[in-house]
DNA sequence: GATTAATAGTTGCAACTGCAACCAAGTCAA
DNA sequence: TTGACTTGGTTGCAGTTGCAACTATTAATC
């Protein structure tokens, strides 16, 4: 039976997970950050509006898996830095509507094509085998981590 | 030529890893931080000594890629908290060498046990053919960030 | 209609982070 | 030795985060 002082940080997987995560973002970071002023909630609050059009917060909150408080502070900075607009919903005075102002789209444009290079880069290093499988194996963790939560009751 | 406008977050290979790591940490977080009141830093900061026994703190920097500043904090946290002493070294007296107290040993040993059962319920679940072939991607990825930072001068 | 519950979004606070500036100790060279 | 440089580690500060509590609006129930 194995103890815990087997345990090696370098093989558990959410820790290799993260290592690589922040290894590829670091990169891009300097994009957004350096050249357009943008968090990288902003950032991403800005790619699903530019990609979607017109959502609500809720909406980008659904699809992204960004909390709500988060979004809330980053649509503020964009909305203030006139990258976006909110309008309140008729029907329900709660909701608001956002969408990129034009200079917004500008930026989206801009920093979306940084994007599309960067990660074009990244997956020709990786080689096409590699950077195919590896989507569909990401995309297999979140999926199974959204699906039920993981109860370790030692 | 691929505009900016067709970009798509989802397929965004740093975005895609982050949601991974989010996904996976979260869960694990739970375990460490609740019921033993360490931060993630401390975790692993705890993980290295654990599995190395005696290091420095910019040893823990090297092998982990954590800000000096984070290690910094973290041990003076762990140090407080009774779960590791530093003895600063006879030849040079700016080094301090690090080690688990008891105390942090037997806490490594209870979390490092859930940590090893988390990791195999996520691999279980993945199936053993994507388990092992993640671990070799990923540490592609990390070595790859490692060996030059990708540059994009538009 | 009044009461209760749910939902969209904001805010306060305490913790964590990153960066630059810092201190103290050691090295190297003249 | 003195000075310039490097290195291990800490600290200050400004910004970001997560959580819980909050407001405002709508829906549901009686």
């Amino acid at each position: 039976m194995a103890q815990g002082g087997d345990f090696d940080l370098q093989d558990f997987l959410p820790y290799l997970l993260n290592q690589a995560a922040e290894a590829t973002s670091r990169g891009f970071q300097a994009t957004y950050r350096a050249r357009y002023g943008l968090t990288r909630t902003q950032w991403r609050v800005m790619a699903n509006l530019g990609r979607f059009g017109a959502m609500t917060a809720r909406d980008i909150c659904r699809v992204s898996h960004i909390e709500k408080t988060k979004v809330s502070r980053a649509v503020a900075g964009m909305e203030t830095g006139g990258l976006l607009t909110r309008t309140t919903s008729d029907r329900d005075r709660r909701v608001e509507n956002l969408s990129l102002t034009p200079a917004g789209r500008a930026v989206f444009a801009e920093i979306g094509q940084s994007a599309l290079k960067f990660d074009a880069i990244l997956r020709a290093r990786l080689g096409p085998e590699v950077a195919s499988r590896i989507d569909t194996i990401l995309r297999e963790i979140i999926a199974l981590q959204a699906e039920s939560a993981i109860t370790e009751d030692d």
